[in-house]
DNA sequence: AAACGTATTGCGTGATACGCAATTATTCTG
DNA sequence: CAGAATAATTGCGTATCACGCAATACGTTT
């Protein structure tokens, strides 16, 4: 009976369920992870997979309709299907639909441009915005991803999100600022510099950055809990006056009452 | 070297490329085709395929974040990393992004409400609509699948979609119109009925219903082409004034000019 | 035209996903 | 609160099928 299951989790720790599908999966979610089409060899060097593996999951893909292939070029690229299936997905998330309206107070209790986002797939992505008046550019649109380490939306999901669906990207992030360290501004990176950074996080409840990611902007997030105390989704402010992010102000307090009262709403529809 | 290729080819037509992830993608599509969570034996039963199979499918979703289960029921239903996948498809078809505005102009120059939907992935999906200001309620959210059949939008990707893709889709809505033959009003349930409307639909280039999907509604649909002739997006007219239906009507003028004026733009970017 | 890079397709075989059944968790019922 | 019934999950052996390799077809560049 003490079956060793632990030999499923060993290393890499790639295991889902089946592992051609994992595979197939993970080119999928590569694609959504670009911003254009990709040709057949660009996909299978970044994936790391022989073009013929990656050929035979487009062509699934393809009779899908979550993957087609453009003009005549001859790339791949994310398909209607995948709109189908992200609106789909979207009509059934309560967080995403019925804070809209309360986004809206938001934004005008604070003054701020609001951003709902959300974590899967490897990444958080802006889901929903409110802009506030203030001429404040982002250049931001749906779908944007956020970076892990130097956003503070991403680290709202760092510290909240289930921890094994952010080891991947957290490795890229990590091997990317041992080249740059610089950009991070105030987090060392290492995992004991990241460690640290969560145990702050975690310990203040929401996660501030200074103009890090956007040049010359303040940035507070705090995290949508659900009912095992995991991210299901965060709530940003965006704006230009330091005092905003400083501890104790208004602003974060509006933003802690706003995730307060939309935690522990269930992500489907419950009885 | 007489190779009998054919044989992959038989019967259902099932076959895209790998049989295991066409299967498991069509569970992922199920699900999207569904309004709400489903346990694991509801999901099981309606792909028809053994539950364990299924439960092996989700593991990945899971992994992957396409799916998540929900609450303590145990269901299991779309996750955020559909909506990543969604988003980012979203944010590469040109004709979803560019025409915000110009749909709202659609909207001035006809007093319409206007639709614009993608075909994909087994259904028409609503992808972002312009409603009028006249007081009409659509109950209609973004992501709504409409029927192929029995909306105006479904019969412009019926005549214009590759056939292939419909098939499925349409046997299903025949089957059930086969129980329910009044509701099809000027189609006839069948082959024949089905090649006659689509004969009728291309010969006009507009696809017209008088509220059958809707009652009460007047629709006029039509069809946004690749450059292969066949329907990437359609654009919907939504009113009550059954003139505006009527054969060269100046609301079917407007429609017409806004799909010609963008059809043949790609889908990715191209050089 | 030749040479290269890329996409696609056959083929045999070893890995692996599948079906079945056992086990566990959960819900219904008397 | 038992006890049964239903649903979910996990193991296991085997036949299947997806994989890697290499040949071919395609298109582009020099």
């Amino acid at each position: 009976m003490a079956k060793d299951k632990t030999d499923n989790e060993t290393g890499g720790g790639t295991g889902g369920g089946i592992q051609s599908l994992d595979a197939a999966l993970r080119v999928l979610m590569f694609m959504a992870s670009r911003p254009g089409p990709l040709s057949l060899s660009e996909l299978a060097r970044e994936v790391d997979m022989p073009p013929s593996k990656v050929h035979r999951y487009l062509a699934s893909f393809l009779h899908a309709g979550l993957a087609e292939q453009g003009g005549r070029s001859g790339k791949y690229d994310l398909g209607a299907g995948s709109i189908r299936l992200g609106l789909a997905a979207i009509g059934r998330h309560d967080f995403v639909n019925k804070p809209s309206a309360h986004l809206e107070e938001l934004r005008d209790a604070t003054g701020l441009t609001v951003l709902l986002s959300v974590w899967g797939g490897g990444g958080a992505t802006v889901v929903r915005w409110e802009r506030a008046a203030s001429p404040i550019v982002t250049s931001m649109g749906l779908g944007t991803t956020l970076p892990l380490l130097n956003s503070s939306t991403g680290r709202i999901f760092l510290a909240y999100a289930p921890q094994a669906t952010v080891q991947a990207r957290l490795a890229e992030e990590l091997a990317q600022a041992a080249q740059n360290p610089a950009v991070l501004g105030d987090v060392e990176p290492t995992r004991s510099g990241v460690d640290a950074l969560i145990e702050r996080v975690r310990g203040m409840g929401y996660a501030t950055v200074y103009g890090d990611y956007i040049p010359g902007l303040v940035v507070v997030a705090a995290p949508i809990l659900d009912w095992q105390g995991e991210a299901q989704a965060a709530i940003t402010l965006i704006g230009t006056n330091p005092k905003v992010v400083q501890d104790g102000s208004d602003e974060i307090g509006h933003l802690l009452d706003f995730c307060r009262a939309h935690s522990f709403a269930s992500v489907g529809s419950e009885g």
